[in-house]
DNA sequence: ATGCCTGCAAAGCTTTTGCAGATGC
DNA sequence: GCATCTGCAAAAGCTTTGCAGGCAT
């Protein structure tokens, strides 16, 4: 994701919208609320407002460039679209998020579909529970 | 689903329990938001408030009494629960919902979450599209 | 009788929007 | 220079909560 991506998509490019840019690229977390990236921001002395996070995130949606997921706990999460499609396992004692593809349900999602004279434009699949591996709060 | 089951969950028989639980058993529609039922009710002269709405439907979750679904669109809404797994395709143009449930999916669910040392307390797997019948408003 | 319930209104949270000034091109 | 963008504050939409009176048992 560039200043490119932005310009192709109509976009100026600003300071908010390449630093959230750097933030949603970052390798060590994947997943953000608009709060998590307005936080991140402060922190790192950009004061830029929540209002503007939830736009240029919204802008992003649009042109493709972020996915949004709807997991349970309120807050929508936002993650850079990389091409290539996956689910997600959530831990709901930790918030940690597992993301995984398997050929065999994305075929029998489409053979289910087409069964029923649906037509997928997009779906949701998420696990919650927990790792075996996290303890008891 | 009946006032047996209100009791055996601590919750006293009262007309806005009873009267909800009729409209979640109604067999034309099965999925919910609070607002719904809320309109449902005003309509057939039942004067019960919203809030009480949603608090009697949080608490018919908690007692296993209904499932509540986060699809896309804001609000929640709430099924019925049959003892019966199912998964869902939303119509984004009407808001049709088609239940399904295939062994494949959900024993390869299983299987991934196994290989991750995951350990599943719930799924939501949810489809969005439109059907093929469905004409563009 | 008493403890659980309900309606109303108010508050809480996340997200969106209006507007005036600021900024990219 | 001009349209787009941003920050702030206000509003909007869904859901929860506090409280005083009402109802089930």
């Amino acid at each position: 994701m560039t200043t490119a991506d932005l310009k192709s998509a109509g976009l100026k490019v600003t300071l908010p919208r390449t630093k959230i840019m750097e933030i949603l690229e970052a390798s060590d977390k994947k997943h953000y609320s608009a709060e998590d990236i307005y936080k991140h921001l402060i922190s790192h002395n950009n004061d830029i407002g929540l209002a503007t996070v939830y736009r240029v995130l919204a802008q992003f949606e649009k042109a493709g460039l972020v996915q949004r997921h709807n997991f349970e706990g309120g807050q929508a999460v936002f993650e850079l679209e990389r091409g290539e499609h996956h689910d997600h396992m959530v831990s709901l004692k930790t918030g940690k998020v597992l993301e995984f593809y398997d050929e065999v349900i994305e075929k029998r999602q489409q053979e289910l579909a087409a069964e029923h004279g649906f037509v997928i434009t997009d779906h949701s699949m998420t696990l919650y529970g927990h790792f075996e591996d996290e303890h008891e709060h």
